[in-house]
DNA sequence: AAAATTTGGTTGACAACGCAACCATTCGGG
DNA sequence: CCCGAATGGTTGCGTTGTCAACCAAATTTT
């Protein structure tokens, strides 16, 4: 019986609801939300650059309301700071507080841990090829509905499918 | 810069959003949604078995709460009925009405369809060991949060991690 | 320059899921 | 035989995410 949509599909539902739950478990504690980790870390990552809510969107791949919310939720615990940009006064600066910066190693260790777990017993070589593959469909299916054209190019692009 | 849980976290959440609203879509016309969708196949796979509830959250990886939702949704649309089982009076035995067993090629179209747009251009055999490394990445995350131990045998055991 | 469009964000309605608490039945010992 | 688990389901609540409608600032058209 070969591998069928509902396969991937309840494969990687499964593991993306295990991960989220994982990290859900060890956030608790820190009264945050995997979400809500996941905005800090990038926002860590992308320090001294500006980051607005609609890099978020792009980044993460979600919508920009469930956005629009996380970061509320952050700004009102005390994580990030929400500064109108000069340059253009609708959209917003998002930075990390002192709290947030202090927050990150813990967030660093919850994420690694996870990703230990997750890929224990795995050849990197091998995970590495399943990443590729991964975007690609991925890549596929968040492009458009064409049925018979497209030029598939192998993957990674999941935020801008066809311009 | 190595991949880390973040990568494969938000890649699975991404393909598993995409797959899921891409039969959203499609299913929608039907007026089902994709996990109701799912559940209907996978009746009509173990057609002639005694499928109880408690059998679906094995086969699909979710919550009994969200079966029990789904199924009731299901049968309130006529799809299914549920039949108290006199061996045993808690719980249920699922089968699919005339209405149902008429969707399912329907069901299985759709399904199919966007299985063949998920892997466009991708070669089954690279597919196949994709798969086995996701579903062993899956039951790595599933299973049990032991640190050093664990004989990782080579997943999917999505539902039966450590008896 | 006024009108139309695009872009960054917000809000409201809604769906899917997880968790926890809760029935009712069934099972396993004393 | 009865008491205490374990098991199948249901319900309430919280989180995350989507879609669509909306606002205000910015950009493009005419």
């Amino acid at each position: 019986m070969p591998a069928s949509i509902r396969d991937i599909w309840t494969l990687a539902s499964t593991l993306a609801r295990a991960a989220q739950q994982r990290v859900n478990a060890l956030l608790k504690p820190l009264g945050l939300g995997s979400a809500e980790g996941t905005i800090l870390l990038h926002l860590m990552v992308a320090r001294d650059e500006v980051v607005s809510q609609e890099h978020l969107v792009g980044l993460l791949g979600i919508d920009k309301a469930a956005i629009s919310r996380a970061v509320d939720s952050l700004a009102a615990k005390g994580y990030v700071t929400r500064q109108r940009r000069a340059d253009d006064k609708r959209a917003y600066r998002l930075t990390l507080t002192e709290k947030g910066l202090a927050a990150i190693p813990a967030l660093e260790g919850i994420f690694d841990h996870v990703y230990m777990a997750a890929t224990r017993g795995i050849p990197p070589a091998d995970f590495d090829a399943m990443m590729g593959l991964l975007s690609r469909i991925a890549g596929n299916l968040s492009g458009p509905d064409a049925d018979g054209a497209g030029a598939p190019d192998g993957g990674a692009d999941l935020k801008n499918p066809a311009p």
